[in-house]
DNA sequence: GGCCCCTGCTGAACGGTTTCTGCAAGATCT
DNA sequence: AGATCTTGCAGAAACCGTTCAGCAGGGGCC
């Protein structure tokens, strides 16, 4: 059956109206498949009038070249992955959500630039996800060393360059990070310089690099300058540490009359605990806190953050992985380090006296 | 040449040593690759001896399925995308950036969950990068009839969810969208039962859904209860022109003693207009935005803002789009209406005047 | 005139998986 | 014992571009 003398196409007769394929188009052209390919992607030694006849004839079949079919055979996918702590459910911790939003939307926008598209991923690499999705190179956002994802996608060849300096010994096409240490001591300097005496740290009980460096490089400063460090550490993922530790640091008996925080809810928790022990910012205490948060700009006082400029960050690892992954650049490893900068608002500047007269003020005085 | 006496293989001996492929793990398990694809699917009719035997040889090997394959063969990719509005350069407009990013962030999340991974791409479908990834449906936030994106895509079959009602007659697959007119009206009830007795709205000059929608159910409410509307339109996308617009509108000669801001800014520029002309919030202003920033929770006064939940949103588009990939839930269009959240502060609340003292309280006053 | 090169185009292999069809051998039933 | 069913597995097509190798014909060169 279905041997009726139709000859004209080899192709089954049934054939799916779908969409036109590289075949068809080349069959309405009147050319051959290697033509069609050749023409619409510039290359071969075509005359201008064929490659413009198959480029009619294409539009007007409403061609669409299949991208999974190109991602098989050139094994470029126009893929790179970004990948980020998970915390529960969601992606993003929530102590640092503004900072990964602005990296990840300076990432996309330096992808996209560059032709590639931005996927985001679970930092797990146990996820599904990850097998079934194609990837020219990822973006590890403060890559652990728990997660064997890093090595495996080595393993795989797949170029990696990672958002903080990788833990341990990671092997990592190049990193991205800020100088912690010269931010922490500037702001520290700073505080000085504003009049503070004896300045506290909060922070954090992870491991990683961010609050290693800054902590390890707030202890060397103290003992330079001869101070006793005043500081406590949280779990900085849980949101209400972050409170009750704002709070101890504020009630201990070597209060600290400057403070800086690591993390960015940690602007609002001390605030909120010194109005609790009735401290008076920037009089009776200085703040400062890394954020990116443009609401510290209308707090009451306005507190001075340290932005570690995540847009940059974004845009310099994607531009490393890019390069990575087209071969261009150099082939060693590149180590980036990128400036932060510190947004002095009032919290951090002694006001010029106006009422003088402030007697020091015991803990746990109400919101009076 | 090579004519070597080995006939172990057919494959070419200098086979590259990249990645181990089916064919691969169906030698080495002495199985056909067939039995390896059915193994490792949970698919065909094979003994759990025999699978474990290839999972087992599998993972010697190291062996991956080629997402790219995988895709050509059963024409999904996994893969979702989430095309934002872009002014300029940056993906997200400036105004609403934390809504963007909230809702990408649930978005993310969703498709995770449901084994998807998230896309972000350019909202101009002449941007190369549409055609080099394959989507299995996409989110389209806020479509414009300008562009034929949307259009184009289900021309092409891939399913569209959008946030936001479509403009005109688009064709998605399905919306999701706040009931505008019915938080409009709340807000203004709840102003006016803070004791305001005008008004005013800052607004866009821009024709998406939820500008006009809202600005048209403030002067029909202005119109039902008798007030003269005291409105500012201003081109949304520059933030300039929105202190700009805050100004004009406490300026006025009928100057509002309450005022609806419906994007992110304009509390910020509200406060500070009303800092500039002496208004003191909540007395002599009342004041509510539209925001999905944490920030106003911070500011002095606090601000009551209206949150439009794009996490909801994000997560209610990209079950719908899944579903409509999938197959399962109705075939029909589905709208999803979603409520949205006031989150009431300061700014909309006349401070019980504390110096007299206390009159009879009426039911339903806050934390006593 | 013979040789070589250049132009314009084509055939066919290739990439790696999924899946439909089908076959042989053993088990079960009558 | 023969018919039928089930099990366990294999062969090969299909998905759809890209690209290597090469062919025919025309022109230029010595």
């Amino acid at each position: 059956m279905t041997a009726a003398g139709n000859d004209q196409a080899s192709r089954p007769v049934g054939r799916r109206l779908e969409r036109a394929g590289i075949r068809d188009v080349a069959a309405a052209a009147g050319v051959s498949i290697t033509t069609v390919s050749d023409a619409l992607n510039g290359k071969g030694r075509l005359p201008d009038a064929t490659r413009r006849h198959v480029r009619e004839v294409a539009d007007r079949l409403g061609y669409r070249p299949s991208a999974a079919a190109r991602t098989l055979r050139t094994g470029r996918s126009g893929l790179i992955g970004l990948t980020v702590t998970t915390y529960g459910e969601e992606p993003f911790t929530f102590t640092e959500f503004a900072y990964f939003a602005e990296m990840a939307r300076a990432a996309t926008s330096a992808a996209l630039a560059r032709g590639y598209a931005l996927v985001i991923l679970p930092a797990s690499s146990r996820h599904d996800v990850w097998a079934n999705v194609a990837l020219d190179g990822t973006v590890v956002i403060d890559p652990s060393d728990q997660d064997p994802l890093v090595s495996e996608l080595v393993r795989q060849g797949v170029p990696v360059v990672s958002d903080g300096r990788p833990a341990g010994s990671l092997p990592v096409h190049a990193w991205v990070d800020n100088d912690h240490e010269e931010a922490v001591l500037s702001i520290l300097d700073h505080l000085s310089a504003a009049g503070a005496r004896r300045i506290g740290l909060l922070t954090g009980t992870s491991t990683d690099t961010y609050t290693k460096l800054s902590t390890t490089a707030y202890l060397e400063w103290c003992e330079r300058v001869g101070q006793e460090p005043v500081y406590e550490a949280y779990p900085a993922h849980d949101p209400c540490a972050g409170a009750v530790a704002a709070d101890r640091l504020l009630s201990r008996p070597d209060r600290p009359d400057a403070v800086y925080g690591l993390f960015d809810p940690n602007g609002t928790d001390l605030l909120a605990a010194a109005r609790r022990y009735g401290l008076r910012v920037p009089d009776d205490l200085l703040l400062v806190c890394c954020s990116e948060s443009g609401g510290y700009a209308g707090t009451d006082p306005p507190i001075t953050t340290l932005s570690l400029q995540p847009r940059r960050i974004g845009t310099a690892v994607v531009q490393l992985l890019i390069d990575a992954i087209e071969g261009v650049g150099p082939a060693h490893p590149v180590q980036q380090v990128m400036p932060t900068e510190l947004i002095i608002r009032a919290s951090s500047q002694r006001r010029p006296h106006r009422t003088t007269v402030s007697p020091p003020r015991g803990p746990g005085r109400g919101q009076g």
